[in-house]
DNA sequence: ATGGTAGACGCTCTA
């Protein structure tokens, strides 16, 4: 089983290079971000002829997150077990963004997992609200990822978690030292999540860094490949214990109307 | 110095 990541900026733009890349890599779960769509916007029938089912939590012009499973591997599809994590926008009064999808898929042989796939709240600028409500954010995950573990079920955690975790998880620390996805108490609340004893799947393949997962349309981030790394999959010890390979679908990053994040994916025994 | 690009929207916001 494979399961991955990808923030696409945009499912109306991006539905050309999504459909290929699904097509190309045949992910057995395709976690989805940043699909900017309202729910009755989201292309369902494109994703079936591919052979996928999806359930999807949007919301207009920003956000929206999207679980994808393939047939020939999960036949009944995602079952949804929860949207959101009960917490208001970093506007007063706002209600709450679509960031958080929770579901299980069940492979051919009967074996279940929990896949979670976020969106986590950027968080600039900061000081000010919206990297209060980061924080904010990140604790009630940390409460949630707390429960699942509770369950002793499976489970991976995947998507964008605008956290850089360490120096080396980026090109340049001086160029990003003042965001949001850098800062002290963004590590910090990263870092506990690890300490409560879940796997950095990425991290643990690959100890030394280096391995970015987001470019910048902005400067030719790309080109120079000034990247870092904020999108994650975070595994239970059991997923852990049957880990193969991770990987970065680097060159989808470099295609013609591309997401300015790269796919990220890890399999499983 | 507050750039540069992209997406959704329809004016600016978000990243």
């Amino acid at each position: 089983m494979k399961i991955a990541t990808y923030n696409i900026n945009g499912i109306k733009a991006r539905l050309p290079r999504l459909k290929e890349w699904l097509a190309e890599t045949r992910p057995s779960v395709a976690c989805l971000q940043e699909i900017k769509s309202q729910d009755e916007g989201f292309p369902a029938s494109e994703f079936e002829e591919l052979g996928y089912s999806a359930i999807w939590h949007g919301q207009k012009s920003f956000n929206g997150v999207a679980i994808l499973t393939d047939n020939n591997v999960i036949p009944d599809g995602p079952m949804e077990i929860q949207r959101g994590l009960g917490i208001g926008g970093p506007k007063e009064g706002e209600g709450e963004q679509s960031r958080y999808l929770e579901a299980d898929v069940t492979t051919a042989n009967g074996e279940t997992t929990r896949v979670v796939c976020i969106y986590l709240p950027n968080g600039n600028p900061l000081p000010g609200p919206k990297f209060d409500y980061k924080i904010a954010w990140m604790a009630k995950l940390r409460t949630r990822m707390a429960q699942i573990w509770a369950e002793e079920v499976p489970c991976a955690v995947v998507g964008d978690y605008n956290v850089i975790p360490e120096d080396d998880d980026v090109w340049a620390v001086k160029a990003m030292q003042d965001d949001a996805l850098m800062q002290p108490q963004s590590r910090a609340a990263y870092a506990s999540l690890l300490a409560d004893g879940w796997t950095d799947a990425v991290r643990t393949l690959n100890p030394r860094g280096g391995v970015w997962t987001y470019w910048d349309y902005q400067a030719g981030a790309w080109q120079r490949d000034h990247g870092f790394r904020i999108d994650h999959i975070l595994l239970t010890p059991e997923l852990a214990d049957r880990l193969q390979a991770v990987g970065v679908d680097r060159e989808h990053r470099g295609r013609e109307k591309a997401s300015d994040h790269a796919p990220v994916w890890a399999s499983f025994g």
